[in-house]
DNA sequence: ACATAAGCATC
DNA sequence: ATCGGAC
DNA sequence: GTCCGATGATGCTTATGT
């Protein structure tokens, strides 16, 4: 492919927000594909290149015409920031000049950005950038069902695999791709439920799972070897051994497990998020603080468990790794479900997992009888300020700023706050338009984006909890913050104060000291 | 040598 | 992660 | 029912700046 043609089409699909058009233009890409050509794709990817680091963004592609394509490999490339800014900011023009300019760009990279970027954007996919897009397009080019393509790569558990098997073997190639133990599966998501029994309704009667705040892992066993994969299948096997070990002396040959790991203090509770993070992320680990919890089993002894229903492959989980199960209840009962939720939660837990006993692990995808079931929190908060939002929302004042009231204990009533996080989540279009027309009124300042508001305007905020901060002046974060809807009707003296932030911080369980101190 | 920022990961 | 919008 | 795009907080590692 020409660094012509490649700038053109990533022009065209850049310029298109209509999801067939950009499907039609890959497709037109791909068509012409032999076992021997090296092709490139192109995604688009949101967000703007950071301050300083524009010129990392261009260089990508003048490499991409000097790949060697020694191996029958279709290779896909996201192109980041280049194509964005190329979109944004060079404006009307032809492609030529537009090339001209990259060029230019291209040659004030430095080596170690070059380099960089080959690795980032040639022969790598950024994860779920555009991939049903790309799934739609391979199978359009080589006509095949888009299902056979999306299946294959989920199973194979990247996209390129699925598209190398298309072009090198057509169909049959796709239909031989399948789960592939000490290979990444796409693990299966769920979707939420407000409640137990909403959950339940939609499911009929499930394994009704403990919901833990951690960090995703699926563990793949063969003979002594273990690999291990977080939910995006990076590889971290290297950095939990004391996992490994544990995985190697399951009785059985061959296995393929999936579930969540957190940190579990000696009393029996869960660490905070943060602490599980940290322990999960350092890359020379002592990882015994980390402890693996799973809720199913793909694959054991050469048998594929995924198409059979969930209630089997318990069994095969339970005979194979009880005693590192789940928390879990089966039942058709709201009432025995809300009663599992419950202990949940008092054991310092997220929420739970309601799960249709009949459903199938449909690998990567958004099960319909998998429904995660959190308490929601509402705050009334004050907006402090707005971000100009990027994109499908460049022209409207976007991320808001919250503050927190703070605690005045004289009682006359403060008007000071802190601020706690920002959102720009739950905003429809329409609310984007009101709070756009309404911000400039009540603004002190502005600068680099973002403008600043006398406090003014209150917002009803969701979010699922808080954390404890460091970049925020009262020493919380909001974790998850939504907008529910703006709150004309209160006063600023109504607003949330930083103390009901803080009464949000998962508490800690006290010890057996200070359990006797309170109760003297 | 040390401090800060970028980049990527988890949720 | 979550959410709204587009398909 | 799905996918995409726009962004949230935080922790670790590596690159850059002084």
């Amino acid at each position: 492919m020409s660094f012509q043609a490649l700038v053109d089409t990533s022009s065209q699909v850049a310029a298109t927000s209509k999801r067939t058009e950009k499907t039609a233009l890959l497709a037109a890409l791909l068509a012409p594909l032999s076992p021997d050509d090296t092709v490139v794709a192109l995604g688009l990817l949101s967000g703007e290149p950071r301050q300083g680091r524009i010129g990392v963004g261009w260089s990508a592609i003048s490499n991409i015409d000097a790949q060697p394509s020694a191996t029958p490999t279709l290779k896909i490339a996201t192109i980041d920031a280049a194509i964005v800014a190329l979109a944004e900011t060079t404006g009307p023009g032809s492609a030529s000049r537009r090339a001209e300019q990259l060029h230019a760009l291209f040659s004030a990279a430095t080596a170690s950005e070059a380099d960089y970027l080959k690795r980032f954007f040639v022969g790598e996919i950024r994860q779920g950038a555009l991939e049903g897009i790309l799934a739609d397009a391979i199978a359009k080019a080589h006509g095949v069902p888009g299902t056979l393509v999306r299946r294959a790569a989920m199973l194979s558990g990247d996209l390129r695999r699925a598209a190398e098997a298309v072009v090198r073997d057509g169909r049959r190639g796709l239909e031989a791709l399948g789960l592939t133990v000490l290979t990444g599966v796409q693990p299966m998501l769920a979707s939420t439920s407000t409640d137990v029994a909403e959950a339940l309704a939609a499911t009929g009667p499930a394994s009704v799972e403990w919901k833990l705040d951690g960090a995703r892992i699926q563990v793949h066993r063969s003979g002594d070897e273990v690999q291990i994969f977080t939910r995006n299948l990076n590889d971290i096997t290297s950095r939990l051994p004391a996992m490994v070990a544990a995985v190697r002396s399951l009785p059985v040959a061959s296995v393929v497990l999936d579930g969540e790991t957190l940190s579990i203090g000696g009393d029996e509770r869960p660490e905070t998020f943060q602490e599980t993070m940290s322990r999960f992320s350092q890359d020379s680990p002592d990882d015994r603080g980390l402890r693996p919890f799973f809720f199913d089993i793909l694959h054991v002894d050469g048998r594929d468990l995924i198409d059979l229903p969930l209630h089997e492959r318990l069994a095969e989980l339970e005979r194979v790794a009880g005693q590192y199960r789940i928390p879990a209840e089966t039942t058709g009962d709201p009432a025995v479900a809300a009663t599992v939720l419950e202990q949940a939660l008092s054991s310092g837990h997220e929420g739970v997992m309601v799960k249709g006993l009949d459903g199938l692990y449909q690998a990567g995808r958004r099960g319909k009888s998998w429904r995660k079931v959190k308490p929601v929190h509402t705050l009334d908060l004050v907006v402090l300020g707005a971000e100009w939002g990027h994109g499908r929302r460049s022209g409207w004042l976007s991320n808001l700023h919250l503050g927190a009231r703070i605690d005045d204990a004289s009682g006359t009533g403060s008007d000071d706050f802190l601020m706690v996080g920002k959102t720009f989540k739950g905003l429809t279009d329409e609310l984007l338009r009101w709070q756009t027309a309404e911000f400039p009124a009540k603004v002190v300042s502005e600068s680099r984006g973002t403008v600043s508001l006398q406090p003014h305007f209150i917002v009803e905020i969701a979010l699922d909890g808080a954390q404890s901060s460091t970049t925020y002046p009262g020493g919380v974060a909001l974790r998850f913050a939504r907008v529910r809807r703006y709150r004309e009707d209160k006063l600023l003296s109504e607003v949330d104060t930083i103390n009901a932030v803080r009464k949000l911080l998962k508490e800690r369980p006290r010890q057996e000291s200070e359990k006797n101190d309170s109760s003297q």
